[in-house]
DNA sequence: TGCGTGTTTGGCCAAATAGGTAAATACAAG
DNA sequence: CTTGTATTTACCTATTTGGCCAAACACGCA
């Protein structure tokens, strides 16, 4: 690997990381619902401390994900892109591969 | 979140979790483009040693992202899953929010 | 059987990650 | 200015990850 094809990797290898946790895609995915959500509201979905949620927000903003607006004493999130539910619908074509092999595997 | 909700993200987060490495990704780049390709020239594309390839490789197959099939002494992996474009298709677009920024900061 | 090659695994270490508590910051209201 | 609430950050600890080397395995071939 040269260095532009490593770092075109290293580059699209920290947007999945940022997603690569239960917790972040519970917060996409709650996201993907509404316009914008506080912290509060985000930590209630999570079940974690606030601190915890705090961190992982600021993940998914570092990665260009999710963005944020201040209001009064409260911060808004909300989701900057918008094609993530044809990324999930591939994740899930992933896992529907590993329910056959279950399948396949029990049948035999 | 509750239980079922729980491991529905677990589960997506394990197939994310194996793809964000850019050595990883690069393996998945390669594989698209080949029908199958052993771990001999495989190493030679990712350019690390070999053990830590076959490592990476066991982590994309442990997610159903590729299969692997013996022949002789070489091992041999293609990819299992075809809808992996539109992903990062989607990576792109993350990525290119993230040009915008710049070019707006810079032309502030 | 023994040798050479391709692949995986075990052991080890350095670095990164996650999560909690507590402290710091920011702001609104009195 | 002080108090209370929302959020972020500092600090600490436990766990995981990535990578190399060496050893183990698996197979083809003489």
């Amino acid at each position: 690997m040269n260095r532009a094809e490593k770092t075109k990797y290293e580059t699209r290898a920290k947007v999945l990381k940022a997603l690569a946790h239960p917790a972040r895609l519970k917060l996409v995915d709650v996201l993907s619902e509404h316009d914008e959500v506080c912290v509060c509201d985000l930590t209630d979905e999570i079940g974690s401390d606030m601190s915890t949620v705090s961190r992982h927000l600021a993940q998914l903003r570092n990665a260009g994900i999710v963005e944020s607006e201040k209001n009064g004493q409260m911060v808004f999130y909300s989701l900057r892109v918008k094609c993530l539910t044809s990324l999930f619908g591939c994740i899930e074509s992933v896992l529907k591969c590993q329910v056959d092999d279950q399948l396949k595997v029990l049948s035999e």
